[in-house]
DNA sequence: CCTACTTAGTTAGGACAACTACCTTTGTAG
DNA sequence: CTACAAAGGTAGTTGTCCTAACTAAGTAGG
């Protein structure tokens, strides 16, 4: 077999490259289950995504608009599948008396029941991850905490509530110990959150 | 602030649960940057997909039921975006006399240009991986092979052509080493291909 | 060599995804 | 009090992706 064989523009590529590759391949598999998920209770994949983000988030972004920016959707896309939930029972809307252009979205008793089941949709990911040594584990979640602030910099992802570009968070000097000036207590790597419910981004995220 | 207030079932989560977390936060990443970049160019996202496809893989690849598998859809889904792509001159089918059911894929010149344009839609993700120490990125790596290992093995991804399930790689004691029995060299990390067109799946793939 | 099975790909029809453009109502600010 | 912005909804369109049914071509058994 001629060397040349292997010289292909895509093979011998950095590990950067590998890195996003593999990055690709685990997005795809996202879809899959999400996909496969959403049949099995007879949803569509936006739709379950919908009633997970509800199960787990306060009243204050339970709104067409958050979920919109939330889901780089546009509101049009949201609203629309809001209108199919609450026809299946699985959410009720809430007007509030100070701004009635608004509303909340709850979720209903089947709602919450069916969000609870689907949230497991990612289960076949949790093996292999479990399985890394506490100190790769640590390693990985930092890396990917960083991969996520640039992209939130380079606006791919409009909205998130992270630890690391939250105004309370404060990294100490060289980056090594990470604290929040809210809980005033210092955050191990294994606390860093992904999404926390009082994040306030920062002015000013630079780096 | 009543400490209940963090006590919210999402959030005091464990790390395995943030790094599920911080995936799916990419793979939403991707999904907004192969839009953003199928419509820069007037194409679908799966158009763009199967181009770049198209444009790093061989010939025996590049047949309407390999992609199907490939991208985990049916090849009714496959076949519709060919007809698409081969309208818009991207690609030409070449009938082999030896089976005439089936033919391979070609890109036009018009269409390799695409192709390759339309293949940096991941570029906001290199920055951050390039800012990461050698050192991580190899365990960055070395994680997210396992992960997709395990996927493919619970069959979430249906195909793929990583070193570490080929018949011609071989994991030394403790998996310290990795070796390429085909190529007859040691691999370190940053060798380790996500996507290696030698690659034969090894029958019995355990661990 | 002929029938039966399998494989490669296509077609048709339908539910869902997600957009743009436009609209209504309500809140806010000069 | 008028003008603008913000929240959400409607209509219409294009694309995604499936299932089911189909054609044509290869393969294997008797």
């Amino acid at each position: 077999m001629a060397p040349s064989d292997f010289e292909l523009a895509h093979q011998n590529q950095n590990i950067e490259s590998k890195i996003v590759a593999s990055l690709e391949r685990i997005a795809q598999a996202f879809r899959v289950l999400l996909w496969e998920e959403s049949k099995a209770f007879s949803l569509t994949p936006i739709q379950v995504q919908v009633l997970i983000f509800l199960l787990y988030h306060s009243s204050e972004k339970r709104k067409v608009s958050y979920l919109a920016d939330e889901f780089n959707m546009t509101k049009a896309t949201i609203s629309d599948t809001i209108k199919t939930l609450e026809q299946k029972d699985l959410i009720t809307k809430e007007y509030e008396p100070h701004d009635t252009r608004s509303y909340i979205i709850h979720l209903t008793k089947k709602g919450k029941d069916i969000a609870g089941k689907t949230s497991l949709f990612t289960k076949e990911l949790r093996a292999p991850i479990d399985q890394l040594h506490p100190h790769d584990k640590e390693g990985l979640l930092l890396s990917l905490l960083n991969i996520i602030r640039h992209l939130n910099r380079s606006d791919v992802i409009t909205i998130q509530r992270m630890c690391i570009t939250c105004t309370y968070y404060q990294p100490s000097a060289k980056g090594q110990k990470h604290f929040c000036k809210l809980l005033n207590q210092p955050l191990y790597a294994k606390d860093l959150r992904v999404d926390c419910p009082e994040h306030k981004m920062k002015a000013d995220m630079q780096l």
